[in-house]
DNA sequence: CCTATCAGTCTTGCATACAAGCCTGATGGA
DNA sequence: TCCATCAGGCTTGTATGCAAGACTGATAGG
């Protein structure tokens, strides 16, 4: 019946990447448990799963969260983000053309959503966008490495993104693009270094200016609870 | 009494690390249990750990492999590697000197190792080496991510690593160091590529002039047993 | 002698049972 | 009214049992 019961890791990841799932949300071993309709054996070798790849935390006899992640962690994210994307442009400066082709059809994709606010389509194509681009590279490694860490900086920055950035970040993504495909790897790294960048300082700025995050960040320490309460 | 039982992930990486696990070796969970006197479940948690680190492999109902790359697999490990250090290298500018006293400490150990033919802390150093690097300059993140990296290359390379070939590394590992003391981020990074370049092509030669290793990567698919058997 | 079949053993896969810790909310006292 | 204490429920941590599949070696037939 079930050809592929799709991985109980790729719906939770594809959930965090839409923004369906927030920072500090709370993942049951037993909710999943009956909601996936296997034994809590299943779900704990994917949350364990999910742990090493720096998506989730385990607190002890607590639960298992979805990170949050601190600013300084999400600092280091993307300076993570920066180094890897801009050593793949540098190194892979051939087949442009093709690259560009699957990216504008990406982009293309990207366009759709935010036309449609399709919000939780958009978020995960924007991040998806730089997996893309290392796949399409020939970084099938990096490609996942990516996916990873961009869920590690989507649970701090989609929250905040607004349809305006949206429509910003995809325009850079056009331009990053284009330099590919005119075969000038040097302006593409320049141009994604300046779009991470920009997305950063989206945030941090963001964070300037609501003291509230910065309080949350403080107090994450000693409380874990999910933000769902009001 | 133990302060800290040492992660059992720990331990094997380790042991891959410094070639005492070599690739195909079959890890039984029993066999570990016993070993580490702890239940099945806690080994198993490790094995998919290091699984989903790209480190272990399972094969259904047949048992636990630490991986054996292909060739392809072997080259495309080597350049992500060349694209993360590369983007490392060039990224991070300042505190060259800071950067270059560990590094310089590191490499101290390396050619200690190598005087005393100790081939485990050998192996290990060398490859530490890369990891040690992303840290000092800021990239936790990263340096985890290379330290797997560099369990997937070891696990072809390590093994045809002579003592020459040590020494080589080693004094490649002090240029780029010097490079980055230097504060001369390109100049570190255009070695650090040749450098990686340089093992990846030692291997390859190897493997051209050795038909014996093309034939075990052919039947990879095939025979999946540890080639212990003679 | 060679080959095909089959039982036995050993492996992981999965579910369940119990142990241990954390949090909450009630209860009793000041 | 406020606070400390404690019992109960809920969570993960760990071990164990059984099922299912894969390999091995013996055995019987050609």
């Amino acid at each position: 019946m079930d050809p592929k019961p799709p991985a109980i890791d790729r719906v939770i990841v594809d959930a965090i990447l839409s923004g369906s799932i927030r920072a500090g949300t709370r993942l049951g071993e037993q909710t999943l448990a009956t909601l996936f309709n296997v034994s809590r054996t299943s779900i704990r070798e994917a949350l364990i799963r999910l742990e090493t790849r720096g998506i989730l935390q385990v607190s002890p006899r607590r639960g298992w969260f979805v990170i949050e992640p601190s600013i300084e962690e999400a600092q280091e994210a993307f300076q993570a983000r920066r180094a890897v994307e801009l050593g793949i442009l540098t190194n892979s400066a051939s087949q442009g053309e093709t690259v560009a082709t699957i990216l504008r059809d990406h982009i293309r994709q990207e366009r759709d959503a935010i036309r449609s606010d399709d919000v939780g389509a958009r978020s995960y194509l924007l991040g998806d966008f730089h997996v893309c681009m290392a796949e399409a590279c020939g970084h099938r490694i990096l490609a996942d490495i990516l996916r990873d860490l961009t869920a590690r900086t989507v649970l701090i920055s989609a929250l905040y993104q607004s349809s305006h950035d949206a429509e910003e970040s995809c325009d850079e993504h056009a331009a990053i693009t284009e330099a590919i495909a005119a075969g000038d790897p040097r302006r593409a790294a320049a141009l994604m270094t300046a779009h991470i960048g920009n997305v950063e300082s989206g945030l941090t700025k963001r964070v300037e200016r609501d003291p509230l995050l910065d309080l949350r960040q403080a107090l994450r320490l000693d409380t874990r609870r999910p933000p769902a309460g009001e």
